[in-house]
DNA sequence: TAACCCTAGACAACTAGACAAATCTTATTT
DNA sequence: AAATAAGATTTGTCTAGTTGTCTAGGGTTA
């Protein structure tokens, strides 16, 4: 029975209504200053608490704006069919997505070989956030061949879906050939993006889709915050 | 007779700068440090002394802050009419309040029956701390149903007094319907704010007040620093 | 010897204040 | 209506002061 120390109580209360959901995900917390006035401490015995909790990835701090609750992670399925929409909506959640980049580039070597694009190297780039229930999951990074998806810019504005886009463009169908998974630590642009912190792991997923007829369509790379993201590969005999 | 300690005459030096009011009630005491100086001794000499004086309840101490006097305890009466202020203001003390929380939450079981709410479960709940010249003596969790007293809130604010929050919602009257009493330990925060020592005993008081007609109107649970109050029990004949 | 008092030092926990950096809000201007 | 500017808020970092806890050792007394 040891002594507990203020901090570690006031961890506890709050740890208690965030599990009560009185701050609701994504939520912001009430102000250090107005915790500290609530539990009649210090701002820096408050914010010792709030450090405890941003350890244990239970919330997450922005400076000049207020601490916010982080979700759950969320159990993400990797198969021979892959789609971020309804993996999210199946499990009940608001998928969203924000584009950062969208244009024609040169290509990397990488891309280049895994695409088969043979001509002057260029690719379509398609870069951006995905968010469950507004809270950011991954960072995504799709390549495409510009002369097989020339409109792809274009629909994917209208849209915001890769597969409804696909579609318009004559893809019918996709599935995954291949999927590698390693593990990195995020730079501080990432954890900006991811809303974590500088130096927490991230997973990544370096993937291709292909038609039917094995024709490579789309080289990806996304990185998902392992905090929030619990990756899991199951075939899905549902294709067969 | 024996000799006396280094210490117990410093105690006593500080117990007579306390009774000549050196120092006044709620006045922070020298530090350790000016203190191990002033008598030519080690801190932990000083400490030794000061650990009697708060053994007695004479001074309390709060890390990293100072060793403050302690105001002398008061008497509570509790009876079919309660009022907090008149019962200190009877008593040539000056009340007052500082509010911790003042919200609509989800009800608690106890809470839902003590006031009969069957509606989605929420109640207003409003915490603080009361005073009696300064000195902390309740930490206060009051209940109210958030249909009937809507306005409530906003009234507190204004008021900073139950009943004539109350009064300005349409109750004219209440009385106690009934108290219960028991104790129990104070934890970190509870102590912090009642300005105890961690593990100090609190008197806790669980009552019910209702119209004359007999709907409740206010649960409320008052956890008192036993080393500040002694509560008396007598029925108020006055109204009758 | 054993118990107690006092000294000494180191570190942890909490308070207090100041300032910087990022963000949010609001008013103003275009 | 939109862009800009100014002010207020909020978190991050730093320094300093105060009490709480722990360990260690010397000296005195029962």
């Amino acid at each position: 029975m040891r002594k507990l120390g203020l901090w570690q109580s006031i961890a506890e209360i709050l740890l208690d209504d965030i599990n009560q959901k009185k701050f609701s995900e994504g939520e912001k917390l009430p102000t250090e200053l107005m915790l500290s006035k609530r539990f009649g401490v210090n701002r820096h015995t408050v914010r010792r608490a709030i450090q405890h909790l941003a350890e244990q990835g239970i919330v997450w701090s922005k400076r000049g704006s207020g601490v916010y609750v982080k979700a759950p992670p969320m159990v993400y399925p990797i198969g021979t069919r892959v789609r971020f929409s309804q993996n999210l909506t199946k499990d009940g959640r608001l998928p969203t997505r924000k584009t950062l980049t969208l244009e024609i580039r040169a290509a990397s070597i990488e891309e280049r070989n895994a695409l088969n694009v043979i001509d002057n190297g260029e690719v379509l780039a398609y870069s951006g956030i995905s968010f469950a229930d507004g809270q950011p999951i991954a960072l995504f990074n799709s390549i495409f061949d510009p002369l097989r998806f020339g409109r792809l810019i274009e629909r994917i504005k209208v849209n915001n879906s890769v597969t409804k886009s696909l579609n318009d463009c004559g893809i019918a169908d996709y599935t995954r050939a291949w999927t590698k998974i390693t593990a990195h630590l995020a730079d501080p642009i990432k954890a900006n993006h991811l809303q974590i912190n500088d130096g927490q792991p991230l997973l990544c997923t370096t993937s291709l889709n292909i038609s039917p007829d094995g024709t490579p369509i789309e080289y990806g790379k996304t990185f998902f915050s392992a905090e929030h993201v619990v990756l899991t590969h199951s075939d899905d005999l549902s294709s067969f």
